[in-house]
DNA sequence: ATAATTTTGTATGAACCACTACAAATACCT
DNA sequence: AGGTATTTGTAGTGGTTCATACAAAATTAT
């Protein structure tokens, strides 16, 4: 039995769209943080009421989850493609942080990384979702580096990520494109440094 | 007219000592973030009902607003020494992060800066709290630089706090202090090759 | 038409939040 | 002893949090 797109579902419609939803919550989130993000706030975004939200997402922590999924593919930095090039490794790292600076300066509004700001929330759920996704971008971070610089790999992971959350938070704290985008270059310098194959 | 500590007041004496309150407020705040700290939770901790709390400290956040200034003396990085020695100003700001990596990694328990977490909160009055205190670092780091490399400043002033803040980050996500100190120094020859003399 | 299914809006529950009114208690001052 | 000043504990205030119970409404299936 396939059900398409095509024949209904059976009971009385939505009178509005999830996925419009969902984009609508991530901007929200993205905006304001998850905390200070309430129930009332997203119900009242959508345009619908507490039962509809709780029938269509589970909780909060549930939406925030599918947020992050559907982060990865909007506003998240393409970490596989920065890192599968063919040039050297620090060119590419230094590429990944200013693909960083570059998405956390894009929306003034919606600055930072929903993920990094993410595991600093008070609910541990979010938390956890949140840092999931952080932990598996240290790894392929981590896995890039460690092909060719074995040695290096924690080092120079450790420092991206430490890089990468001072950007997020120099973003949240207002720092423009211009602004950012030297901090990442500066860092960059520190790279060439450790790796210069 | 002249009150001395030897007087004693006049009414009921207080039967906790407020300085005491304070530094476990501290400890609190540190731990787990001002918003993760409800006044239950504080007055739990201090041992004192809520309105011997409200008596003392006026709210949650004038005694975080206390604690603020009362961390400048015990927990925060002594960027006046620091930033006044007569070492090339590389050297300075180096040690200036090397510094804010022990201080970040010394209490697992209380893990990264009190100000540059403080300024993510949830609360207006304590962000802006933090934020006078952020600020004031930065223009300290500003000032030291423009002195001898004022062409660098602004730059060099963005890159530290970007460190800083992602040095606070990473201390929080549980980097010891080996680790933090490996991305200060990593961070610190970023800053070698912008400001040589 | 009737049954089955799903969403909707209203209205609310239970737990927490920061904060306070009030009277009893405990000190000093005269 | 009596008056004044301050802190104390009890017991709440009103507001917000996330989440739900319930019945009416709207659709498909028979």
């Amino acid at each position: 039995m396939v059900h398409t797109k095509l024949s209904r579902a059976r009971g009385r419609p939505r009178l509005f769209d999830p996925d419009e939803a969902v984009a609508t919550a991530q901007r929200l989130f993205h905006s304001r943080g998850y905390d200070a993000v309430s129930i009332a706030h997203l119900t009242q975004a959508i345009g619908i009421n507490p039962p509809s939200f709780y029938a269509a997402f589970g909780s909060k922590a549930e939406l925030y989850s599918r947020i992050l999924d559907r982060y990865a593919g909007t506003g998240a930095i393409p970490l596989f493609d920065l890192l599968n090039a063919d040039r050297p490794v620090a060119e590419c790292l230094v590429a990944v942080l200013e693909a960083a600076a570059r998405r956390y300066a894009a929306d003034p509004d919606a600055a930072g990384c929903l993920v990094i700001e993410g595991v600093r929330c008070t609910d541990r759920e979010a938390r956890e979702a949140a840092g999931t996704f952080l932990a598996a971008a240290e790894e392929a971070i981590h896995r890039f580096v460690a092909a060719r610089h074995p040695e290096q790999a924690e080092r120079v992971t450790d420092y991206m990520s430490t890089v990468m959350a001072g950007l997020s938070a120099s973003a949240r704290n207002g720092h423009d494109l211009d602004r950012l985008l030297a901090a990442a270059r500066l860092a960059g310098a520190g790279l060439e440094q450790v790796v210069r194959g």
